[in-house]
DNA sequence: CAGTGTGAAGATGTTCACAGCG
DNA sequence: CGCTGTGAACATCTTCACACTG
């Protein structure tokens, strides 16, 4: 929705490609994951396209945008291909996140292991609430919402998680910006705004529930 | 994603609705809601773009595809607009949730203090860990999975909320289906499959952020 | 000859321009 | 006169058909 806005920014490499394609990015790499588990080897546009329910020529489509890493009459060699996405995804590497907000969702994001086996770590904290304060959870330290550009800042951060109640989800926003932080996913309510290098990722779960309630 | 493969079933009001449209309504509803909050009795598709940052001809377009409220000249009144996109959205009623699922994520989902203005709220919870079953959550007493389809059955549930761990979730699925859920908000990873007329709506974290990173 | 890559056709969604109405 | 409602133009995404190649 938002995203939109902003894809203006993009190096010639990335400014054909379809953000419908980016979604499904995701999508094919833990497919490919799975072929790896499986020990294949070469994998075809219609095996994914099986797993995923979607038509093999979108698959293709879309991997052909991306460079065209198959080859013809045979399929993708699933190793490779994983790399190649991993790499445009840009999730080769490790990726530092900045949590702001520690209440029932952020307690729970902060303990989460299904981090583990991916490019993504928490390693900073913040709430407002001077309780929580210098607690650890997971091996990081709560640290006060005051900080949180200085801290950000320090540390290189380039991805934040708001997970505050909708009144101040704006302001900590803000701050992330500031900070330098380059992609925020939001878990509060309201549509927050960036300015334009930015990256917004809005999560509602209410609204999700709203949309099933439509298709009841 | 899913969700195109299952809109089949539409009956005729609802058939030419773009799901865009749909991924928009909340958004409508929530702009509604703070602009009565404001004491206003009347809203230009202006106003309500200005705030989600749309277009005003798109709003004027979805709202006219819902049947047209407005008034020309003079805009849309924000509280009748707002009680027929509830109604429209079906969120004019409770619908009572069962969540599988009390690890993190769902341990916070049934200590989420959000649903209390919604049309939403979670009334069953099951979890597999014999050591959970029987402990009451914010008024919800945990039972075992092996009940769901039962209960959720008993209880005509119509919503259900998966977080669970990637291998179980779709065996957890059928489960919700077999019981008669007509919509399932997933937050595993796997991309699981549901039945013709039942919904799903994916809701994944890593996914989230693996876009984010690509954009970086 | 099996399966990719891709130009072209088709479907879907968004923006525009302006007619129409209170 | 202002703002909605909507057919038409435009943009975007998906599907198709088939040429191409290992």
């Amino acid at each position: 929705m938002q995203q939109e806005k902003f894809t203006g920014g993009f190096n010639k490499t990335k400014r054909k490609i379809p953000k419908e394609t980016i979604d499904r990015l995701p999508l094919y790499l833990r497919c490919l994951q799975i072929l790896i588990d499986e020990g294949k080897l070469k994998a075809t546009s219609q095996m994914m396209s099986d797993k995923l329910h979607l038509n093999p020529h979108l698959v293709r489509k879309d991997l052909s945008r991306l460079g065209g890493f198959g080859t013809q009459g045979v399929g993708y060699p699933v190793k490779n291909l994983a790399s190649q996405l991993r790499s445009i995804l840009q999730v080769d590497q490790k990726w530092e996140i900045a949590l702001v907000g520690v209440g029932n969702i952020g307690s729970a994001l902060l303990t989460y292991q299904g981090f583990d086996r991916t490019a993504f770590n928490i390693s900073l904290a913040f709430d407002e609430d001077t309780e929580l304060i210098g607690e650890m959870a997971n091996g990081v330290r709560i640290e006060h919402v005051s900080k949180l550009t200085e801290r950000v800042q320090e540390e290189s951060i380039k991805l934040g998680i708001i997970a505050v109640p909708a009144t101040s989800a704006q302001k900590v926003a803000d701050r992330l910006v500031d900070g330098g932080v380059k992609g925020i996913l939001n878990f509060a309510l309201p549509q927050i705004t960036v300015p334009e290098p930015v990256t917004l990722a809005q999560v509602s779960l209410i609204k999700e529930l709203e949309k099933l309630s439509f298709y009841l």
